[in-house]
DNA sequence: GCTGCCATTAAGTCTATACAATATTCTGGA
DNA sequence: TCCAGAATATTGTATAGACTTAATGGCAGC
């Protein structure tokens, strides 16, 4: 449909496989908990060998489309409506995307020790940190309001990084290496100094975005987003198996 | 760390193998653009067959941890931090998973014909659909405001259904197959009927969370939900592969 | 130096086979 | 009838081998 391009090119078997599998089953044809036939089965409709008809179906069992079971054989899976990707790209790929000029500008820059940071819902005492304000701009218009800090205990580094010129979540994302992370995405008003900084009459709706990511259990960086409401949408296509989609922003 | 349960159960060779790879990645013993030894040489450091070394990393590279190419060999992978798994889950489910009473209110219940629904941005024509504006309550208190346009060309069915009970979402996730859905998040200010239905003053910041699903070329159903911001936050974790992680709210 | 060809290497695919693990079903006995 | 254990079906894992495909690196010729 809209620049959707699914699971089409497939050259191999194994491959063409699945992507039969899976039509018949986002058809309708074979719907949520029905037992597709066995490997032993389908490796004779498709003359192959078994190893081939599971590699098809092992993929969808990843995909989240069936469920397997030893003996009791693979249903299709319920329908979940649990989890869609959400493209929250770098800010600064997503302005220059869209064709526009992307500039940044650091408002703050300052060594924090451990007191100051408010510590995580799990009481993990964080330690110092460098701590910065910048303002990310699309043709010279202030998008994002971004409060960061980055631990010198994960990231040691930091300290003797330039980032007058290049954002930090950019520098971080070539530079450190991450498990995990959390997104949490709420709507506030903008309210004094960060209004004024995104040029936003105070209690304009803004998206704030808080991003935190670790590397292991240590806790890299911690990102406040104030991004303008009226100015920035964030966008998430994806299918039932949870893979996303193009996402034309 | 938190809750967080990787990779470790492993017990079979190749999952073995996957992970101990995956470990040196993600400690960035093998950083970013580091080649990783060819099969042959794996193979042999295991102890085992090809296949079998070709299933552990060919897992890593659907998971995006590593880049492979014929004759070029194996690169761990930069590090992108472009989508996030971000759960938007059934309403009800969540209010009921935090412990609250959850509260359903149909406000409005209407047959619209085409010509009221705004076109979608590609132009297609909607047929006539079903609009519903119903309220969902956490503890007695509203929280998320919907308006839903349901399709009769896609959902004939739904002419029938009794949704004074059930929220159309509910419904719909367990009477129609979809294939695809966009979600488009952005920041509002409350306003007029919108906020008084939620009891909010006007202007007051709201999360707007627009959800569109498609099954097939046929649209299914179109979501306009205006959540409180003082009381919602939208929450996303996940790891470097873009796999969500346990999400507890 | 540049171009085009070719050999090499590494991943991709597929087969045939074997055995393991496990849930279901069957069967026999109490 | 009901339970224990055996048979069985189905997926999971692993092996060895063969062939395919694609990118790289080097060599020859211009």
């Amino acid at each position: 449909m809209h620049g959707k391009a699914p699971s089409s090119r497939s050259d191999s078997l194994h491959a063409r496989i699945r992507a039969d599998i899976e039509a018949r089953i986002l058809s309708g044809k074979w719907p949520p908990g029905h037992r597709i036939p066995p490997e032993t089965a389908l490796m004779q409709t498709w003359g192959c060998s078994r190893m081939t008809v599971n590699k098809a179906v092992a993929a969808l069992a990843v995909e989240g489309l069936v469920e397997r079971n030893r003996r009791a054989g693979t249903v299709v899976a319920q329908p979940r409506m649990h989890a869609a990707i959400l493209r929250i790209p770098d800010i600064r790929a997503e302005i220059v995307q869209r064709g526009l000029r992307y500039e940044y500008r650091l408002l703050d820059d300052e060594r924090r020790s451990a007191c100051c940071v408010h510590l995580g819902a799990e009481g993990h005492h964080l330690g110092s940190s460098r701590f910065l304000r910048c303002l990310h701009l699309a043709d010279g218009r202030p998008l994002v309001l971004e409060e960061r800090h980055i631990f010198l205990d994960a990231v040691p580094e930091i300290e003797l990084a330039d980032l007058t010129s290049e954002p930090p979540g950019t520098w971080l994302l070539g530079h450190v290496p991450w498990t995990e992370a959390e997104h949490r995405i709420s709507a506030v008003s903008a309210e004094g100094v960060a209004a004024k900084e995104l040029g936003l009459t105070s209690g304009a709706p803004c998206l704030y975005l808080e991003r935190r990511t670790w590397r292991g259990t240590e806790t890299v960086t911690i990102a406040k987003q104030t991004i303008r409401g009226d100015a920035f949408d964030l966008v998430a296509r994806f299918d039932p198996s949870g893979r996303a989609l193009i996402s034309g922003a």
